[in-house]
DNA sequence: AAGTCGATATCGCCA
DNA sequence: TGGCGATGTCGACTT
């Protein structure tokens, strides 16, 4: 971001046009200061406005682990359920987060100030006074949940752009190819198992979990059918043992139930512990269409 | 977004102040028209900067699954190492995406074009100069990957607000209470899971795969150790099986292998499945601390 | 709220 | 590159 560029769309001097975007809660700020870009993120999240914030910031989690994240330069989102997300330059994932339902809140960060007992807004009367905001004017972005209790904080040090975004609900993708379309296919064609097979229920519950399609062969005989729409290993032929397992302790002694995995493909790992556990597989491609 | 705003830093009166900040890589743009969106991203992508865009579309993806996302506002980003993240106003995970390290194009849509042999877009033929773009400028960012061969298309329609950022390398979170952790936890103290327990390898190779911590206990029997950080369910209890089975079968037949889960806490019917298949368990927590 | 399992899971490690 | 398992997995659905 070049100095000449800072100078000519944000600074200080622009702070009072920040406040009146951020209360709006639509609007963009660059290169604020650190005074406006707080006022800014304070209003757009009050009004409950998709942020995006760029900064350098440095992060800390503490929850069902505890991680911290040195200073750099950051792509920070906070939506309106209040899900928080960190982005790096690098990967799908946020390298940071806090999923939605949880409290938002801007703090000030002073070295002089006491921990707050109660997270990040119970602070300051906000007087005009600047006692809330230290030197530098750092502030943290608070993210707290409870159940399971969890926090995120992301302190600011530097704000390259802050946007708030008016974007209301969407629609749901339409997905094929899941493997509950796989299972239509089945119970659709059981044949593309085995001739004969008899589909009797799907999500069977067993003490072991629900059975994707309980069935019964040409010969009379229960089958535990489990299905996965991508190559499967050994963890998918451990989930097929544990039902076939729960259903021959369930059924008469005489009924001994029949275990097939139904995928595309296995791995020999994956086909090695079918044969040692006396389980079937059988190659089923899930649906590219409904 | 107001539209004295609109005008002021955006439309299509900018379009060549777009085009030098997409030239160099950085800078914002709001309210586009399409045409200066189009230049504006097509510059941001080709010097790999960090885009973030607001904006109408439709996504469509193919590879792994089918999906469609009908029109909406969204906010799309595209990452240095070519990740695309499609988010909407709710949620952790991104409504589409496509993994890092695929190819990143602008294309044209328009309905006049012949499909392309290579891609998904299937449109038409141009014949002049702005044949690339339709009459209403839509455009096109696909982002294709090979093995898997996946695509991802996101259409828009209107673009509220682009931007571009120089964001780099930085640097990996330290996290603690992973279950990394709570292996060299119980490496140093064997004792929290039964006394007298003596380590001797770690990520033992069976043929079901490699166990976390294999061990002696008190009577030189041999022990299959499986950590978790979390609370676990049936699955864990599969996997456990899986280990000690594959031991059975590898070692002496008067070696029984014993089976140990090692985790906070378990589910009612991990518990019962520990007991039918004769495995253990031991409550040990994940360090908060190294 | 807890349990269970699917996911275009992603990610990292290792052969 | 494929196999395998961890993840602060998330998210949906059921109880």
């Amino acid at each position: 971001m070049s100095r000449d560029r800072a100078e000519r769309t944000g600074g200080s001097k622009r702070a009072s046009e920040s406040e009146r975007a951020g209360a709006e809660g639509v609007g963009t700020l660059t290169d604020p200061d650190l005074a406006a870009a707080r006022e800014f993120l304070e209003s757009a999240l009050d009004a409950t406005r998709y942020v995006s914030v760029v900064g350098e910031c440095t992060v800390e989690y503490s929850g069902r682990a505890t991680s911290t994240l040195g200073a750099g330069r950051r792509h920070v989102i906070v939506k309106p359920d209040r899900t928080v997300l960190v982005h790096e330059a690098d990967g799908h994932q946020p390298v940071n987060w806090q999923p939605p339902g949880g409290s938002i809140g801007v703090d000030a960060e002073s070295a002089h100030r006491d921990a707050d007992t109660d997270s990040f807004d119970g602070s300051d009367p906000d007087g005009d006074q600047h006692d809330d905001v230290d030197a530098d004017g750092a502030f943290v972005l608070r993210a707290n949940r409870e159940s399971p209790e969890e926090s995120l904080a992301v302190r600011f040090s530097t704000v390259h752009q802050a946007s708030a975004y008016e974007i209301g609900e969407t629609s749901s993708p339409e997905t094929v190819g899941t493997e509950a379309d796989l299972k239509a296919h089945v119970l659709d064609s059981p044949d593309v198992i085995e001739p004969g097979l008899q589909p009797l229920a799907t999500e069977r519950e067993t003490p072991a979990g629900p059975v994707d399609v309980y069935a019964e062969d040409a010969d009379g005989r229960p089958v535990v059918v489990e299905l996965k729409r991508t190559r499967v290993g050994p963890d998918a032929v451990g989930q097929l043992s544990r039902y076939v397992d729960a259903l021959d302790r369930e059924l008469h002694a005489d009924a001994e139930p029949r275990g097939i995995l139904v995928a595309p493909s296995v791995t020999d790992r994956a086909r090695q512990l079918l044969a040692e556990e006396g389980l079937e597989y059988a190659a089923v491609e899930p649906p590219e269409s409904k």
